[in-house]
RNA sequence: GCCGCGGUGGUGUAGCCCGGUCGAGCAUGGGGGCCUGUCACGCCCCAGACCCGAGUUCAAAUCCCGGCCGCGGCGCCA
């Protein structure tokens, strides 16, 4: 350490057991109490909080001047000795011997302790604070979870960790409108989403996923857009979209679960019970989410895809998660396979909680002919896929996959509708910052 | 991008409709004082704000216009 100071115990460790034993605590000055003659200091560190107390018949005078020096949220140490206390919160608390100033804190921005709420808007200026408090710790935390159980999960269905480039040459893939970025002499382009490499790798390893960055430069201003989003994707050889499906449902499983075991703690500080999941997820096609919109009375386009009164209309009979699956060909991005004998329906899905929609998959087309047409009838140029559409000539397999917006499974998780509450920086169309 | 609403100390708000009583209220945070078991500690004192610009008016936090920013909804959305 090269500030010459040993943490002994993290604030959690602090117990009645520990009775009489000297400690050292690092961490943040979290709150402070003064009473006069006896003065608390509340230290936080990434396990929580400790209550720290000097009297002031016990110090030297000099150190008690110090302790009503400190700012909240400077980073101290703290010497003391453990002490069992039946006053003390969890009945175990420090009492104060020496305290260093590690990191002086100016006053902070917006309030840590919770006692007066900020604005959105006002923590994302000052994030870096806001992250201290407990709601954003719980939510990242259980973020965390989050990404180690999809991993742990696709690895063990023999899926392979990649990382597909952010800086493409080409930007006419349709779709959502790319950022553009200077690359040396030339334009290149971020990548809103590893769809085309993801689809040529599974003739090299079959089964990838990756967890990265993805951009997209569109107008959309909501609670659940951003223009930088991390994305889950994942695409097998030899799977159709209803094994996806099934993949997808294993995958929600384990992260609830997860999520259940490791975060009860993070649960419990965002008002949370413990989360449900019934799998298997229930199916409905197109066609019958349709039916209902007719039954319950909501317009909608024909073979379009639905706006958000038609998924909200929706999401009064289907509540919780649910697939929407065999979309219209239209609708859908060329790769999605059209339905066998019924070419104006693809075997494509959307997982849905509600009205958010969560992932989108399908069976992609793995026939090269098939695919420029495809792309031709969606007014695309097949001459720009030309490096993408060369792998088909070299036994492409069968493949289908999902891409899923880990912070719109995140939202669902922590029971927040505002997408900037669980990205840690969020990007939109006006926030460039911090 | 469109529609609606908003912008008041560090933070969160009251006041705005119905212009003057605002020398702008409250809470929290900050400074000072008192207090030996607080855990939203308590009590006393102090400092701290009307988004920017143009306009109406004797007079603007308050009314009008523009800009920027925010909130909600919609649209856009491999």
């Amino acid at each position: 350490m090269t500030f010459g100071i040993k943490r002994t115990h993290l604030a959690s460790e602090i117990t009645p057991a520990l009775d009489g034993s000297q400690v050292t605590l690092l961490g943040w000055l979290h709150e402070k109490r003064d009473l006069g003659g006896l003065r608390f200091l509340l230290i936080r560190d990434r396990s929580g909080l400790v209550q720290a107390v000097a009297a002031k018949k016990e110090v030297s005078p000099e150190l008690w001047e110090e302790l009503s020096s400190f700012k909240r949220e400077s980073v101290l140490a703290v010497k003391g000795i453990a002490k069992a206390s039946p006053q003390a919160p969890g009945g175990a608390e420090v009492r104060i011997r020496e305290v260093l100033l590690i990191s002086p804190s100016e006053d902070p921005p917006i309030d840590v302790v919770g006692k007066t709420s900020a604005d959105l808007d006002t923590r994302l200026d000052n994030r870096i604070v806001d992250l201290r408090r407990v709601e954003p710790q719980a939510i990242f935390r259980i973020q965390s979870t989050v990404a180690s159980a999809i991993r742990s999960y696709l690895r063990e269905n023999g899926f392979i960790e990649v990382f597909t480039p952010k800086i493409i040459a080409t930007a006419t893939e349709g779709g959502a409108s790319l950022f553009s970025v200077f690359y040396y002499d030339r334009i290149a382009y971020l990548s809103q989403s590893p769809q085309l490499y993801k689809e040529q790798l599974t003739s090299a390893f079959e089964r990838v996923f990756e967890i990265a960055p993805a951009f997209r430069a569109e107008e959309s201003d909501t609670q659940r857009h951003l223009s930088e989003i991390t994305m889950v994707d994942a695409e097998a050889a030899f799977m159709d979209y209803q094994d996806v499906m099934s993949l997808l449902d294993g995958l929600v499983e384990r992260v609830v679960k997860a999520v259940n075991e490791e975060n009860r703690r993070e649960l419990r500080a965002l008002g949370r019970e413990a989360l449900e999941v019934k799998v298997p997820i229930p199916r409905i096609t197109y066609d019958e989410a349709v039916s209902i919109l007719d039954r319950k009375g909501v317009e909608h386009e024909k073979d379009a895809d639905f706006g958000t009164v038609q998924l909200k209309a929706l999401s009064e009979e289907l509540r919780d998660f649910y697939f929407i699956t065999d979309w219209p060909t239209a609708a859908r991005p060329f790769y999605a396979k059209p339905l066998e004998g019924r070419p104006e329906r693809c075997e494509s899905f959307d997982l849905m909680y509600g009205w958010i929609e969560l992932a989108s998959g399908a069976t992609r087309v793995n026939d090269g002919k098939l695919l420029k047409e495809r792309m031709s009838s969606q007014g695309l140029n097949p001459d720009s896929f030309k490096t993408h559409l060369k792998w088909f000539n070299y036994g492409m397999p069968p493949h289908s996959g999902f891409g899923l917006g880990l912070a719109r499974l995140l939202m669902v998780l922590t029971g927040k509708d505002n997408i900037r509450e669980v990205v840690m920086f969020p990007r939109d169309k006006r926030r460039l910052e911090p």
